[in-house]
RNA sequence: GGGCGAUUAACUCAGCGGCUAGAGUGCCACCCUUACAAGGUGGAAGUCAGGGGUUCGAAUCCCUUAUCGCCCA
């Protein structure tokens, strides 16, 4: 009945079989009302465009690990996978194609029918990233698969969003983006490429307003200056200049700050201000234009400007003026240059500039050009309205927990990066100019009514407050925030409908409210991942059973981006009493002084709408909104993390994989290895072996790639992986098992084990232990390295060695093969988790061949016909003396294979072997007699502590016994060998020797270390004077 | 500019206060020994990047220099 045993180790046919079974078997899902401790790991979901890479691999290799060995330990344990939809990457996808199929863009088709092809591509393509990670091995609840933008999420981020609006956290500001004027969106920082362009540099003069005409003057100290020099690529940008800065040390220009300029062209009048940090006084003139809305350094000195921070000088609020369309042509502020285009405004006022004598010199020059990777053509920094999240609030309890050591980072200097991006609690810009997202629920209507005297000064001021709203209003049950545009001289409403409300959002459409067209960050349903795949805001068992989740494994990358999100996100949405802040009791208002001028004025507030109080400090208060009941505060299962809602306890980063350049993988570089590619030629046990023994503590480890005969890039570094696996096949399944076929079990003995069967038994369970101690600490490196030291260096190399002469000895047979059956299982089982195909499909044969097996009390047999779900092995005693007595024996066999290897005595040739030894070693020698003879191919005539000396043996030293091996006659291999020997030892006594003449290593240095290097050095001493 | 990391054998990495500094690959020699040539046995190979310091003791801790990389501005 059992399926022809492979000769060899073909790991594709095996690891499809055993897959399928596991599939069929349903063994990876999980139940949240079954028993048991929860272990729940949630996957950081793949981007739905990406490709599987190394670093998904060895992220998810890793995942896998922590899930199979806690299944195994009898956690209650799911792994949630699930994909990202990535906004614009997707969207782009998408895009691309229309333009290369149809040569249309998506304004052609529109937004309906574009998010139609974009859900069908998904359909397509999108689950191709799941197939690749069950090729892999990987174990996750398959059945539970989210996607961020399903119903599940989409159900989630409402909710979300309604809170944070509604509790003052969302509002609207401006926000440099990089606008692509050709596609006519906003494109993220990584979808920009640089590159070097040839133009010229412009010096213009800016005349200097006479004194008295902004009525400072009365300094009359001039320099005799009429006018500064800026110097600008981007000529056009002056039309939105609105200040010129100097640097406040410079003495050729400080005596001009609080003076003003007049703008070329436009006649407008400008401050001249002080930055240091912007102007270098070293460089150029010393003086450059200040063009807030479309330069990010500029918009930096704007914000600069608006704090009245400490180091800024005449700290006066500058404006700030876009002057651009969203299609790149220049709007009404650009007075005559209006409707033209970038380029053409640049020609024409170079013209102008030049007629009116005030363009000092043009030179040529080169400068780094950002362009958009999508339309190939040059970026604006534009000035658009953009959704924010309030950060300070929600990153203070964030910070809090990772501080007090609530949430734990691995390793540890990890946690650094968190506090310190989080600690700058940065406002967070949530609106994406996209179709493809979760689409922001906010309505927005223009009121035509007069600000309200004493709220709005400037550009825009918000006002929580549905007072403003007309008489009547029918919306009472939305958050509302109005706020006042000064340019166009109106009120805007923004209305966000609580979730579930498809009649409210009807009615709003009917009211003339519009819904914003612009979808969320990508990572605003991510930071909700952790708790909306397990079914928040529902009370679902899942939420109760398995939040907070386990660890989180991630890449270092995404330390900043998602880890801190989803720990804010978490416990805004599941925690209900945030930690005290120990030091800081509600310290005054003002965090971030960014947004002050577009400060939320919640305080004001006389709302119908139960809105909860935004603490300046940090205590978030949850309100009880009539319409949508909240499930929180969730019941306290598992104590303070539970209790604080945050996401997970630990967060694990793994290595980054880069090539043996030291550069990172990417397909345009041509040096990514396709871990698919990898599994073709060697198997995924080969490549999750090879990636769990790269997981080290470091950040990056190296990839050395390599093309294989079919131009596919692969690496060395797996075959260490193919070897192990196919050691241990060809032991298990050719040398153990066919053994265990031949000899039946007996019950088993330990007082007749041997020397060998102790220490085997010792060493295994040490590594037992080891391999605990190495995954509680997420020192995979370590695992996968105890493993391979175990099961290939003592057991095959040893254990199965000495194993063969004991099984053809009567006495020892049947012990022994229970042995080889307990520890194949154990090994089996402990490296599962690493290496799961081949260990079950052996497990399986092993259930055949020999169901009754194992240790008493610690390693059961055939518990489960699946090693997926079978027992995680237990620790036994070790024994140092065991071990020890061993390592002698070992000692003495290499020592005399090292003798033959130096006489060149032929490999099969029998020696006859006598040795010297106290009587303690002669017992133990003997008693290890067969496998001394057996491995190291000799014949032991004489073991004794006195010995008449033997003509013509060669005479060495090992394990402190005299070795004579008859019949080998080259004297001069012996001395040299012997002289060799000689030398090492008196290098090692001399180092010993030095120590023990300093007086302070004899008072200082523990005691046991002291004696160590005694006995050390009389050893040796011992050793050298027998040679 | 700020933060983090790396620098140990030809290559990829362990070791993180106390072993004669290790492993795998590669290299050399011998072996197709009845589980395994994707193998076995033995061997050669390192001023632990340079310089200072702390310590009885430093690859390991501190300072510094150099080179390389990553992240954030």
């Amino acid at each position: 009945m059992a399926a022809e045993i492979a000769k060899t180790y073909h790991p594709a046919s095996l690891e499809s079989a055993v897959h399928r079974v596991w599939m069929e078997e349903n063994c990876f899902a999980a139940d949240a009302s079954a028993p048991g401790e929860p272990y729940c790991i949630v996957i950081p979901p793949p981007n739905v465009t990406g490709a599987l890479h190394l670093g998904h691999a060895i992220n998810n290799v890793l995942q896998d690990i922590l899930i199979r060995q806690h299944r195994m330990r009898g956690f209650n344990t799911v792994w949630i996978p699930g994909i990202d939809h990535a906004g614009i990457a997707t969207q782009a996808v998408v895009e691309k194609q229309l333009k290369e199929k149809e040569n249309k863009t998506r304004h052609d088709v529109g937004r309906e029918e574009l998010v139609r092809r974009i859900w069908q591509w998904k359909e397509e393509f999108g689950n191709r990233i799941l197939e690749q990670l069950k090729r892999l091995g990987c174990s996750c609840d398959w059945s539970r698969t989210r996607f961020t933008l399903d119903e599940m999420c989409a159900r989630a981020v409402r909710e979300t969003f309604f809170k944070l609006f509604k509790d003052g956290l969302i509002y609207r500001g401006k926000r440099l983006v990089n606008w692509d004027v050709h596609l006519q969106t906003s494109i993220s920082d990584d979808e920009i490429y640089h590159e070097t362009i040839k133009t010229m540099l412009w010096h213009v003069r800016y005349p200097i307003v006479p004194e008295g005409e902004r009525g400072r003057g009365g300094e009359g100290e001039t320099g005799g200056a009429k006018y500064v020099v800026v110097a600008t690529t981007r000529p056009e940008t002056m039309l939105g200049d609105t200040a010129v800065a100097v640097n406040s040390q410079d003495p050729r220009w400080n005596w001009a700050i609080g003076k003003s300029v007049e703008l070329p062209l436009t006649g407008r009048k400008i401050p001249i201000i002080a930055d240091d940090i912007l102007v270098d006084p070293k460089f150029g003139t010393g003086v450059v234009k200040v063009t807030p809305a479309h330069d990010p350094n500029d918009y930096a000195v704007w914000q600069r400007h608006q704090s009245g921070a400490p180091h800024v000088h005449a700290g006066l609020p500058i404006d700030i003026l876009n002057i651009l369309n969203p299609d790149g042509t220049i709007n009404s502020n650009g007075g005559k240059y209006a409707g033209m285009k970038r380029e053409v405004a640049r020609k024409k006022i170079v013209e102008d500039l030049t007629h009116a004598g005030l363009l000092e010199k043009e030179e040529p020059y080169e400068t780094q050009i950002g362009h958009s990777d999508r339309s190939k053509t040059p970026i604006e920094p534009y000035l658009s309205d953009q959704w924010f999240v309030k950060m300070a609030p929600l990153a203070e309890p964030a910070l809090q927990v990772v501080r007090d050591g609530i949430v734990k980072f691995f390793p540890e200097r990890h946690a650094q990066q968190y506090l310190s991006w989080l600690g700058e609690k940065r406002d967070w810009p949530i609106s994406r100019q996209l179709w493809w997202g979760h689409r922001i629920p906010v309505w927005k209507s223009s009121l035509k009514m007069k600000p309200r005297p004493g709220t709005a000064t400037r550009d825009s001021s918000v006002v929580r407050d549905s007072a403003e709203n007309p008489e009547g209003f029918p919306f009472n049950e939305c958050a509302m925030q109005s706020v006042f545009d000064n340019q166009k001289g109106e009120w805007i409403s923004y209305c966000c409908p609580p979730p579930n409300r498809p009649d409210l959002e009807s009615a709003l459409n009917s009211a003339g409210y519009a819904q914003d067209p612009d979808v969320l960050d990508t990572w605003f349903s991510s930071a909700l991942w952790p708790h909306s795949t397990l079914g928040w805001p529902e009370d679902t068992a899942e939420l109760r059973k398995w939040y907070p989740t386990s660890v989180l494994l991630t890449a270092r990358d995404i330390v900043t981006l998602w880890v801190a999100r989803m720990v804010m996100m978490g416990m805004y949405n599941m925690g209900f009493a945030p930690p005290p802040s120990p030091g800081t009791p509600g310290e005054g208002g003002g965090e971030g002084g960014v947004n002050d001028e577009i400060r939320m004025t919640n305080d004001e507030s006389n709302s119908d709408i139960r809105h909860s109080s935004i603490d300046s400090s940090f205590v978030i208060r949850h309100s009880n909104f009539p319409t949508a009941p909240h499930p929180n505060p969730l019941p306290d299962y598992r104590g303070r993390g539970k209790e604080l809602g945050i996401p997970f306890h630990h967060v694990a980063i793994n290595p980054t994989i880069l090539d043996g350049k030291g550069e990172r993988m990417s397909k345009s570089k041509g040096n990514g290895v396709d871990p698919v590619d990898v599994i073709d030629t060697h198997g995924a046990d080969a490549l999750r072996f090879t990636l769990t023994l790269m997981a080290t503590e470091t950040q990056d480890v190296r990839m050395p790639v390599k093309k294989d005969a079919q131009g596919r890039n692969t690496s060395e570094k797996f075959d260490i992986g193919s070897r192990f696996c196919n050691k241990i096949w060809q032991v298990a399944q050719f040398f153990v098992i066919p053994n265990l076929e031949k000899i039946g079990p007996e019950p088993v003995d330990e007082t007749k084990w041997s020397p060998a069967d102790r220490w085997i038994v010792s060493r295994f369970n040490r590594a037992i232990k080891e391999v605990d101690e190495a995954l509680e600490a997420y020192r995979f490196d370590q695992y996968a390295k105890v493993c391979y030291d175990f099961f290939y260096g003592d057991f095959c190399d040893w254990y199965v060695e000495a194993a063969k002469p004991a099984l053809k000895d009567a006495k020892s047979t049947g012990q022994t093969a229970n042995i080889l059956a307990a520890v194949l299982d154990g090994s089996l089982r402990l490296m599962h988790p690493m290496i799961p195909f081949i260990t079950e499909t052996i497990w399986w044969r092993l259930c055949e061949v020999r169901p009754e097996r194992g240790l008493p009390g610690r390693i059961m047999g055939c518990t489960s016909n699946r090693l997926v779900l079978a027992a995680w092995p237990k620790d036994g005693p070790f024994s140092d003396g065991d071990e020890s007595e061993f390592a002698k024996i070992q000692q003495i066999i290499t020592t005399i294979r090292g003798l033959r290897n130096d006489h060149k005595v032929e490999p099969k040739k029998t020696v006859d072997l006598s040795i010297v030894a106290s009587a303690e070693a002669s017992r133990q020698i003997l008693a290890n007699r067969l496998m001394i003879e057996s491995l190291a191919i000799c014949r032991v005539k004489e073991v004794s502590p006195t010995l008449s000396p033997i003509a013509d043996a060669a005479r060495t030293v090992a394990a402190g016994c005299d070795l004579f091996v008859q019949g080998l006659v080259d004297r001069e291999a012996e001395k040299q060998r012997n002289a060799k020997r000689r030398d090492e030892l008196h290098r090692l006594i001399q180092t010993l020797k030095g120590r023990l003449a300093n007086e302070s290593y004899i008072a200082k240095a523990p005691p046991h270390l002291v004696q160590q290097t005694k006995d050390q050095l009389g050893e040796a001493e011992a050793e050298l004077a027998k040679l």
